[in-house]
DNA sequence: GGTCCGGGCCTA
DNA sequence: AGGCCCGGACCC
């Protein structure tokens, strides 16, 4: 017998099944793990496929060593997963693998964290007259079964249960004690009553088989409710489900929410929590204990069998794209395993993905929409300011004074206002005024952020660190000027203005593991106060005292390079503004912007996608961008600048050919320096294609293809479709 | 990625 | 002849 083998070693660009000899004796089965000789070592390696046959020559054969599994590790559909992902995204199987088992399976490091425990060992009880204790404990372990030995201990007495281990007829033995992670959250525990129209999506949800679902419903429509229901429903049937959250939204309330209606059904996957905690979470879903998991877009690889629903919420949010490493989309692999499982897929938002809502107009995704506000508060008011016509008027200020008036009748109403920059740092860079010297990094080849809090220059693609600038170094002169405006600045420009508790929360304040729920409950807890954050602010969380909104630079997403920026922007815009809607009192937005004719803005501030989509829909057909074609970026990567050059003019010219071949689907075709020419010591080329929708399945095939022949170890080479960074 | 192998070149 | 460095091939 043969088994088809992928060993485990890291980042080596030999991506083949290996195929072993398995002796005798040895219970093989797909989807364990087995110890294998590989060249002149000892790996681990992935058994995907076993056969009697092998197309390599018998000689070259060696011998599995060891099988360490008893039970497979990766069931058959998670193998399918892994092969459709290794040709959907270009990615080596190895990669894929490791992105679905946690490293801790891999290497082994945690174990169960096991406790001591005892049962009886006889079925009646000896009479130990004279041993008051000791018969104490028997009669207790004849009530309850077994026992921590711990218990005992406190309970009774730990001599008298040792004299009865000593004399056999107590058993001590170990077990595994799982490590939950702990919720420090109340909420009540309310039952859930539907709407007439949220009990027709769940129904629609729960007939289905495979089938994606989008589930449009503006902010407070009820999605949650919908998702909750449906899985209860799932569950019900005896089959299990996947949540998936952005990362940010998976908060104490949110998995409060869960372990409410589910209870310990429920693991939460979360990257705060411990390796432990994760490893038992993990070991829950993987044996049944546990039947749903919840947790941002790895969770999508959670070791369930027998999948009934599978949930993205926030489906527009960008986290579901990976952009780096193992880059893949979330949404694919969620419908190609709800394919597997011949189960539904709900993608649920507020300002769908421009993608899916074009989707649903082809016939692929099916739209329900939740119209009706649950507890029909009034959207807040959104006031656009012209930043142009503030500095004609001689402000030239980062505030408006439209902004200003309002922060300071929402600060003395004894109210909390929320402050919006998508951009962390004091200045996005500094320029020496007299020689316009822009410092950059030296690995990277971007500007450096100034952080005035910590005096340092950051650059913010690689994280390397610079003394901040006193002086020009290059012409001396000591007067500097600043660049874009940051959360930093923003937080100091507010504190000399308003004398109330103002919060910061962006990747700065939030590096510890668990800054971001402190500073949220800190803030959540005092009134007035301000809270100034990035785009982290914009997520889900409900704060009824908001009843001011500001964005001081609506535009930072507007000027990505990028064609989703339009998107992007509205998107944030709408999840922004929708935080001043939360209280009693009405809530007010004012928006400062260079475009205030933009329609991002205006469908933003009047809470409509639809025209948004139009819109956008149109630009998007005439100008030739997704959701109309797809765009393919080959990204070539080298720290030997001529090697990186080479291999990029190399696979362009074998995709003109190709582009010869089917001119009538490229839409365009160039090969290209990277924006960011640098980063971390890499030289950055690119290849950008577009290519009709038609005949993309035979297109991106052969462009694999292309770069598979074109490998050479001293460079990297990565395919992204529909890229999300072009940096 | 690790390891082995062989070629090129230096040194005595 | 022996040693040592480097680049390339190979890994079931």
């Amino acid at each position: 017998m043969i088994a088809q083998v992928v060993v485990d070693v890291q980042s080596s660009w030999l991506d083949t099944l290996f195929d072993y000899i398995v002796p005798d004796g040895l219970d093989v089965k797909v989807g364990v793990r087995v110890a294998v000789p590989f060249g002149n070592r000892r790996v681990v390696g992935f058994v995907l496929g076993i056969s009697d046959t092998s197309s390599c020559p018998v000689e070259k054969l060696k011998c599995i060593d060891k099988v360490i599994d008893s039970q497979p590790i990766l069931s058959e559909k998670m193998i399918r997963l892994c092969f459709f992902m290794k040709k959907t995204f270009y990615l080596r199987l190895i990669d894929v693998i490791s992105l679905i088992l946690p490293t801790f399976i891999r290497s082994g490091e945690v174990r169960e964290k096991s406790i001591n425990m005892v049962r009886l060992n006889v079925d009646t009880l000896p009479d130990l007259a004279r041993a008051k204790k000791q018969m104490e404990i028997m009669q207790y372990l004849m009530e309850v079964g077994e026992a921590k030995s711990s218990d005992i201990s406190s309970k009774f007495s730990a001599s008298a249960l040792k004299a009865l281990i000593d004399k056999g007829y107590v058993t001590p033995f170990q077990k595994n004690e799982y490590r939950q992670p702990k919720i420090d959250f109340n909420v009540d525990k309310k039952n859930i009553v539907l709407n007439a129209e949220q009990q027709k999506a769940v129904d629609a949800i729960t007939h289905s088989r495979y089938q994606t679902f989008l589930l449009f419903g503006v902010t407070g429509s009820g999605k949650t409710e919908v998702y909750i229901s449906a899985i209860k429903d799932v569950i019900s049937k005896g089959k299990t489900a996947i949540m998936l959250v952005p990362e940010i939204s998976l908060t104490p309330q949110m998995s409060a929410r869960f372990r409410n209606a589910f209870g310990d059904t429920v693991a939460i996957l979360h990257s705060m929590l411990s390796r432990g905690e994760r490893y038992d979470e993990w070991n829950r879903l993987k044996n049944g204990e546990a039947r749903i998991a919840i947790g941002a877009r790895s969770a999508i690889f959670a070791p369930l069998d027998n999948l009934g629903l599978i949930v993205i919420d926030e489906e527009h949010d960008s986290s579901y794209f990976s952009e780096s490493n193992p880059r893949f989309h979330t949404h694919e692999v969620a419908r190609y395993l709800a394919f597997l499982h011949d189960c539904p897929v709900i993608l649920g938002s507020a300002t769908p993905s421009v993608a899916s809502s074009y989707a649903v107009k082809t016939g692929e995704y099916r739209q329900i929409k939740l119209n009706s506000r649950f507890n029909s508060q009034n959207l807040p008011k959104v006031q656009i300011v012209d930043m142009l016509s503030e500095i004609r008027m001689g402000n030239t200020g980062i505030f408006s004074s439209k902004f200003l008036d309002e922060m300071r009748s929402c600060i003395d109403s004894g109210k909390q206002a929320m402050v919006f920059i998508n951009r962390r740092g004091f200045s996005s860079f500094v320029m020496c005024k007299k020689c316009g010297f822009v410092p950059k990094c030296e690995d990277c080849d971007v500007s450096l952020v100034y952080h005035k809090e910590d005096g340092m220059l950051k650059c913010h693609y690689c994280s390397r660190r610079y003394k901040s600038l006193t002086t020009c170094p290059k012409c001396g002169s000591p007067s500097i000027r600043f660049g874009a405006v940051g959360t930093e600045r923003v937080v100091e420009e507010l504190k000399s203005r308003f004398h109330v508790p103002i919060f910061r929360l962006d990747n700065d304040t939030t590096t510890s593991k668990d800054a971001y729920v402190k500073i949220l409950e800190q803030f959540n807890h005092t009134s007035p106060s301000i809270l100034v954050g990035t785009q982290m602010i914009a997520k889900g969380h409900d704060f009824a005292d908001v009843t001011f909104v500001g964005i001081v630079d609506a535009d930072v997403s507007l000027h990505f390079s990028d064609y989703r920026a339009i998107e992007r922007t509205f998107q944030l815009i709408t999840q922004v503004s929708g935080r001043a809607g939360r209280s009693d009192s009405e809530g007010s937005v004012v928006l400062q912007t260079y475009y205030p004719k933009h329609f991002a803005y205006r469908c933003a501030t009047n809470y409509d996608y639809d025209s948004f989509l139009k819109r956008e829909l149109s630009l998007r057909s005439m100008t030739h961008f997704p959701p109309f074609v797809e765009i393919i970026r080959v990204l070539i990567t080298s720290e030997a600048d001529d090697k990186a050059q080479a291999s990029t003019q190399a696979i362009l010219q074998d995709i003109k050919k190709l582009a010869n071949t089917y001119s009538s689907d490229f839409v365009y075709l160039a090969g290209m320096k990277c924006p960011k020419k640098r980063l971390m010591g890499h030289y950055r080329y690119q290849i950008m294609i577009r290519i009709n929708e038609k005949n993309k399945d035979v297109i991106i095939p052969r462009i694999y293809e292309i770069c598979d022949k074109n490998k050479d170890n001293k460079v990297s080479v990565f395919v992204e479709l529909d890229p999300q960074n072009l940096s």
